[in-house]
DNA sequence: GATGAATGAGATTTCATTCAT
DNA sequence: CATGAATGAAATCTCATTCAT
């Protein structure tokens, strides 16, 4: 038992390596345009040792997501996981740490987009698709109670506040990586960044309690 | 010269006909497995037709991306072409149309998107990116116009405040289509769409004029 | 009767019209990578209106080649026909008229030679192939007589002597070309090839009477 | 590095191996219809095997030009290493050796000549444009070194005479090929051949020291 | 377990030929 | 007659996957 489960746990870390290899790849060259060989060739193995790791191509992509997930949920935690509401500063910074985040990890939620857009184009296998539905379903979970927590008990419709609370910062997140990435040099400097990201921040700000993020 | 012109004409008809069957192929199937062949099929017209309008794959993509862009820009003239300031209803009007237009134009923005972040994925022929280039300023310049002129002429900034205000809302947009599209069915229903979209457009009121969206 | 026979000169006519002008982007783009549609533009005829003309494209090929024959065959009446034996001076002419009928016509040569040699790559329609045929028997004859007239009469093997004088020369001619075009720039100067010339003209002076190219 | 090396040679084997069996193809059906699907099936290799060995189709032409470069080379070799001066017999028997190379492998300079005349149809990889033109100038410097040792010293002009011969000798051999090739069957006998390359010889012999090909 | 050469299905692309106008 | 858009068969090329070593 004990060395099926070392196995189980040094199959799992080479598996992490090798995404985390394959991830440069997909960074550098776009989510098109890469293929089995150039990632054997970037995590340094052979195109067969990466099939003993990963059943196909989708496996991988699923891989990914799931990392991203994981990625992001990780830095929810880090920002949602404190008493004091979510201030400027703390929106500020949280932008910001998405967009590194994102700068790095970004081909995780394209594959992520792409799995849900491409309506089948990327067919996860059984295992990932639920890994990564559970950790949605975390990251959801952990908004939702931080934002619910920080609505009066009284209100009916906390969820719900709470819910769409979570959804309008994901989209933010996630839309301001989109635009500041497509039009990064051709249309805006870095100043432009900064100022957009403050601007993002402030809108959160001295709004009724009940479509704030917190209290 | 008049036979020649309305060749011309002609022509470029053909293509955005091409383009627009195309696209319901691309809503269908999402954007990655769909080939040449299916969009010829969808089209009704042989695969060496589309090669007649179209110098090759990409070509075909970059003109997909033109047009989502041209859909985005007449969605800007009509939202933004008016005199009273966008207020809650208009806000919501206004997301609410981008989603609808996302529903049956995503792929544009999808194309935009990997062209840009494919890093060379998709090559633009020269014509295309000047035309991709072009509407995407102009849309730029109404945003930024819109916004300006609802700032107090006295602030040295008014146009870095207008251009974030574009970029944000811009985000915003894009955002809630990407969050949204990707979570239904598995995470929320059309209520939380609902919810989201009023949510997202009530951040923009009760701030302070300068970070506002207008007056 | 007469209307017919102007019809069928015109379209003869007309034919050695769209041969010459194809001969134009032959020469400019190498006998590969020439489509219809370029000839067609090359002729400023359309697609369709080459069709009238040429039952295929083997058809068009087959033209080129009977054109380059009879221009060789215009080349060797100028040359043999005279009384004075072929001396240096004269061989050095030939050489260089052939040269540069070359340069010109060169691609009907290499159709020639596709045509043997590509067994089959080109069907000649019959038509083309009897006139091929014809003209280059032709051709060696008139070789053939104006070496047979200089070789004493009481030789038995006088026939097969001016034969193999005929494809002596001729091989020569034809290597020139070949060796000199491939090398141009490469290899050698304009110099370079004048002297060849000389050469190879030199070789055929001071031989025995039987193997001579004349007298 | 032991291993990898090995697997080098292996892979160059491979290629000569491919290009070999190529070769069969293209003289059996001529250097035009010849397709990939062709060329992999006489290999008895799947297609994608040949894109293993070769980025295109060019480059496989080009692999083949290469090669046909190096059996010209090893003729020189043989005919020139020698001491005495290149007699009548010798220059029959040079002759006849090329025409039946020529026989087995004359798609290669047919690709060859394709390659120049055709001004770019066949781009050759970097690769194999040094190989090509390393090889010519190792032949070409071989002849000129054999003609120019058989010139009297005192003369100025050796290198030029030598390298006047040298063309001139290249020509007839390749003329010759074109024109009995082109005229088998059709024009002329296997008796024919004979005395034309007989005649050939002789035209060498009894010619000044400073034209003829050796003292 | 690890390898990567080989595969072959399927993608993109080309172009000679046709035919409705 | 003249046209050239449309065709589709066939070509070139790609790449996820397999399997013998």
């Amino acid at each position: 038992m004990g060395i099926s489960e070392r196995k189980e746990r040094e199959k799992k870390q080479r598996k992490e390596m090798i995404l985390e290899a394959a991830r440069n790849i997909f960074q550098e060259r776009g989510f098109l345009n890469v293929t089995i060989s150039d990632i054997a060739e970037s995590v340094e193995l052979s195109i067969g040792t990466l099939y003993l790791y990963f059943k196909n191509k989708d496996d991988i992509y699923a891989g990914l997501a799931c990392l991203g997930s994981q990625k992001f949920d990780e830095l929810l935690d880090e920002a949602l996981h404190r008493k004091k509401k979510l201030g400027h500063k703390e929106l500020v910074s949280l932008i910001e740490k998405f967009m590194r985040i994102y700068a790095d990890y970004g081909c995780y939620f394209d594959v992520l987009m792409l799995n849900f857009k491409g309506k089948g184009s990327i067919n996860l296998s059984d295992g990932y698709a639920n890994t990564l539905r559970e950790i949605t379903q975390s990251s959801l979970a952990k908004s939702v109670s931080y934002f619910s927590r920080r609505i009066p008990k009284n209100r009916a419709d906390r969820t719900e506040i709470a819910r769409s609370a979570t959804f309008v910062i994901w989209a933010l997140l996630l839309g301001l990586t989109q635009v500041l990435n497509v039009g990064r040099t051709e249309i805006f400097s870095e100043d432009d960044v900064q100022r957009v990201i403050k601007k993002a921040a402030r809108l959160f700000e001295n709004v009724p309690p009940e479509i704030s993020l917190g209290e």
